[in-house]
DNA sequence: TTTGTTATTTGCGCTGGCGCAAAGAGGGAA
DNA sequence: TTCCCTCTTTGCGCCAGCGCAAATAACAAA
């Protein structure tokens, strides 16, 4: 596939860039694509390349010594992710990214934005922003963990994930399709897949989502909004 | 209080100033001194000023609609802290920082850091370095929250909590000494302080550590890591 | 259509850890 | 020394949610 470096002005980082250095970055590209299931990298990797994932879908996991999963983040095409590396030198993912569906990624050196971010201040900027829009994300997440039960969990995570990568299917009745197992689900709000099942089962005997396999359809996004607050009950 | 330019070479995001950048982000400061419990600033506060402690000891923490509350960092003495704002115009602040002690911080605004990044590179790589820092110890802690135990996170908790903020009583001994309630380390570790002190009478009799009013004593480091690998049992 | 594979549902039992309540223990002030 | 306030401990009951196991459903390949 050849890319066109005005493709990469979807990517918010590189917003403010010149077409010259668009093309500087697709030049200094390597493509990969995956299958499902595969993986970009693995989290304590040494972080040498930054990816731009460009069609397909993909999330950043973290695994405990046991085996044991959480999602941290689901990556949408056109969005930069394992760019660490070009911050610290010789750092090592903190994170695995494995494609949740068929995909393909520019991949370019971590040194190379490394090298590019002390001439240009755009990318600077950019890389702040993404970074303080994740740290604020993840103290969020870490305080419902810490304080919400789960269905507030679940409803907060499936409306995030509907922001992140949810299609409006209907726009004038806001029903959104999630390509999502309950897998997914329950590894991005710290629950079990068991638990995910019977929630989403009770909110579709209350009309407020449909399900599927593989396929979550919110038919009541309000719905969702008030469990999320936990003012219920 | 004086503050001397040349102590601020302590605050990591300024350890490549130059003295006149020291000497300038002073003199664009003003001191701020609260007592133990009061507080810097609120979550939701518009972000207009960047902290850096002086003295004392402080805790960033966000709560719930219903107001539980978790701890997110503890503050130790030239730190940065609330530095958003200077990333984000118009940001607010995501969490609330409260003093743990009698404290005082440097207070500066966050448009003159904004404005300052424009020039000196060297604040961009230091904020940045700072944040991926952040991100981080976030999505550990996220995991940890997900998947392990409370005895494990609170083993994790207490050790991570020794790095940032614990003073080492016996260099050849390696015990810590933590001023720091139990209530403090259930909201670091996502629990209640019925739990923490539960588990920390356990690790005494195991004589881990030692206990007292607001004060933990790392005696065994190795044995907390154990635990805190939960190879054990 | 059949067969195999993988995702999901559901029943069921169990337990980790929450949370109340009440007692106990420091520590500071006077 | 006494009082008061706050922090901590401990007993006790309970239940949300985990996790197994087995059934069911959806999809894909042959």
């Amino acid at each position: 596939m050849k890319i066109e470096p005005s493709a990469l002005r979807r990517v918010s980082v590189f917003r403010g860039a010149t077409d010259d250095d668009l093309k500087l970055f697709v030049d200094n590209s390597i493509q990969r694509t995956i299958e499902d299931g595969e993986f970009f990298f693995f989290q304590g990797d040494p972080a040498t390349y930054f990816y731009i994932l460009v069609t397909g879908r993909a999330k950043l996991l973290q695994s405990n010594p046991a085996g044991q999963q959480v999602n941290l983040r689901t990556i949408n095409e056109w969005q930069m992710f394992g760019a660490l590396g070009a911050v610290r030198p010789n750092a090592t993912y903190p994170a695995t990214a494995q494609a949740l569906e068929p995909s393909t990624a520019l991949a370019i050196k971590s040194e190379f934005l490394h090298d590019a971010m002390q001439t240009r201040p755009y990318l600077n900027i950019g890389l702040m922003q993404l970074m303080t829009g994740y740290i604020q994300e993840m103290q969020e997440r870490y305080r419902e963990l810490a304080t919400e039960r789960v269905e507030c969990r679940i409803a907060l995570t499936v409306l995030r994930l509907a922001a992140q990568v949810g299609e409006r299917v209907n726009s004038n009745e806001t029903v959104i399709e999630l390509p999502l197992s309950r897998q997914d689900v329950a590894e991005a709000s710290g629950t079990t897949i068991f638990t995910v099942s019977r929630v989403l089962a009770d909110w579709e005997r209350k009309g407020l989502v449909e399900t599927g396999r593989e396929r979550v359809l919110i038919r009541n996004p309000h719905g969702l909004v008030q469990i999320s607050e936990g003012l219920d009950q």
